[in-house]
DNA sequence: AGGGAAACGGACTTCGACTTCCACTTTACA
DNA sequence: TGTAAAGTGGAAGTCGAAGTCCGTTTCCCT
């Protein structure tokens, strides 16, 4: 691959994040061309279709998500505290950007291909859970499901927060919907 | 109004109603038409816009909802579950109408349209609030945005549900969410 | 009954996005 | 340096969905 088109194809990754991030999945490809400082049959070169781009942007998002995951997973002390940190920075994440808020409560496509990030993400959360259950602050009933399904509401309300939406805080949710988990 | 017109009316109502619940927001003009056994003209002489028969169905929904809260506050009995009744309510209309599941979870726009009826919603909803932490089930610090995004999510869940994603189930969901506004 | 206004239907227009195409430029290599 | 292959830019093409228009039909009132 020659330089040029290499270093094409750096800035228009580094431009698509920027506006999916600003923008969520309906970001344009004229915007994302502007950006970048190239014509869109660049964009076109390095990406065949605009779900290209944003499936390799997903990748990239999920492969730092579980990376984190694997990372907090992997530190000593409270489980229950390591957890929260967990879905913390998962909310933390969705917040600033709208292109993976969008992807994490997204449609299946997507998801399906970034199978193996997400099972990492996956594989990380239980075992904290896991943890959590043993050392008796998660309640003995709690799935990895819930968790994914408390990381995707989390998305949701991350992103309504960006939207204007008064009131609401993903922060205190996050708190809120977490303490549900907590054994009784 | 001429009888025919409000007869059709009605029609386009029903399938516009009947069409937002399969499909949601991208629920389309045509198929709307079509199932209401009328052509597009007679849709867009009724609702000048998508955007006006989205407002008048989201205006319906809402109206059903504020109704069953105020009917669940006025109930005698304990406040923690009849609120959990009025959280269930919703998120039942939520996974059985994907257009009431986006307005819940949608742009301001459309609530704003409907401001009253959300206010009716939240009125009843502060009541039954104040009576749990009176009776000293929820906790003190609980707020009607916090019930308000729990409200969101399930939405947001329940819609993904109905998308097929496995493991998720907003009653579960509901159940332990909620777990999180419990006084400890 | 009959005339005129109201309503209808659906082909057509518009519009806004993604994507293609190709004349031109840049790079890499002999 | 000259040349062929790779890469570029952005105007034009395509496509799908919203919305318009007008000849035709239906209804209501006298």
């Amino acid at each position: 691959m020659r330089a040029d088109a290499r270093r094409n194809r750096e800035k228009v990754l580094e431009a698509a994040r920027a506006v999916f991030a600003a923008d969520g999945q309906d970001a344009q490809m004229p915007d994302i061309a502007k950006r970048a400082g190239v014509g869109v049959g660049t964009v076109y070169r390095h990406f065949p279709t605009k779900e290209a781009l944003i499936e390799a942007l997903a990748r990239d998002h999920f492969e730092r998500l579980a990376d984190g995951a694997e990372a907090t997973a992997a530190r000593e002390g409270d489980p229950w505290a390591l957890l929260l940190t967990l879905v913390h920075a998962c909310g933390e994440r969705c917040a600033n950007d709208r292109g993976l808020a969008a992807a994490v409560g997204g449609n299946r496509d997507i998801l399906a291909d970034v199978a193996a990030e997400q099972h990492r993400l996956r594989a990380a959360t239980t075992s904290l859970l896991e943890r959590g259950k043993a050392s008796g602050q998660v309640r003995a009933d709690a799935t990895m499901d819930d968790v994914s399904m408390l990381m995707c509401s989390l998305a949701k309300i991350a992103d309504m927060e960006n939207d204007g939406r008064e009131g609401f805080s993903w922060r205190r949710f996050a708190d809120i919907a977490f303490e549900g988990l907590r054994a009784r």
